[in-house]
DNA sequence: TGAAAAAAGATCGCGCGCGATGTAATCGAT
DNA sequence: ATCGATTACATCGCGCGCGATCTTTTTTCA
């Protein structure tokens, strides 16, 4: 009765494919941002920080809820975050007169200037990741149908 | 020479493009995590613990070091999540006889015996993410290329 | 109108990731 | 054999993510 190949014995196929794509997700993830570190440094901000400043550069002000919805992050994670953009300088925080529960989020002058600067990061970065641009086009695609 | 479109005007196409694609990354990582949660919290462990558990049930007694090859996190990461391991009795940690420097870090028999249960997560997921198989293992290769 | 429900942020606690630094063990070249 | 370099982990600090909970304001509707 010993050496019988019970499940435990298996390497689990199942377990084996699974950790692939869950593990190519995360580790891909946390390569990009190291690989953005260096770049963001040199602006000061992190990986998060740029993200919130991407949207707010597209559009200014707007409530702590419409950058959740866009980052897809809620108030426990960006309320801190905005804070420490604020104690930067890059960003404002005022309560909306026309509704005091919400909260808005402003670019200051000092926010925008800082544009100019991150223009060239996305170069770097495709540089840096020295692969064809329209396979990361097809990776980007292929990652929007897990956005729920 | 009011109203020149400065590149403070535009909306910067690159950093827009740029945008999308660390923006999915980031995004589809994040909703992982919380697709996960659920499941992983019954079998009492996070997304990370999950990930390292499933390195350990490939191959069990392995140093510090190979775990964090094949996760690619250094022992910074490593050594804190692998202590809550091991006060949930999952795994054992003890330093290598043979090297006093390298810490072997094996599964104890519940670790081992939590694999069964965790059987049944990927399916779950693959049910959970409601997504074609073909798209998934797509997504996973086209991943990999980014794995430096 | 007045009380309950809903909405919008803020706060708290925990577990990552990771850069920087520290410590102990081993290796290497003299 | 010795001493400097390297290796392998550990520790520390900070900034996320996020579930849980709280506060304040607005909305709903009986």
């Amino acid at each position: 009765m010993s050496k019988k190949p019970t499940p435990s014995d298996r390497p689990v196929e199942s377990l084996r494919l699974d950790n692939q794509l869950c593990f190519a997700l995360y580790g891909a993830a946390n390569r990009m941002t190291r690989l953005y570190r260096p770049m963001l440094d040199a602006l000061g901000l992190t990986y998060p920080q740029y993200l919130a400043m991407l949207v707010l550069w597209e559009k200014s002000p707007q409530t702590v809820g419409a950058l959740g919805d866009a980052l897809d992050l809620d108030s426990s994670t960006l309320t801190p975050l905005l804070k420490r953009l604020e104690a930067g300088g890059l960003v404002e925080r005022h309560r909306d007169p026309e509704d005091e529960r919400r909260v808005i989020v402003g670019l200051s002058d000092k926010g925008r200037a800082l544009r100019d600067q991150a223009e060239a990061v996305p170069e770097q970065m495709i540089c840096a990741l020295d692969t064809p641009m329209n396979e990361l086009m097809a990776l980007r695609e292929r990652l929007k149908i897990l956005a729920k």
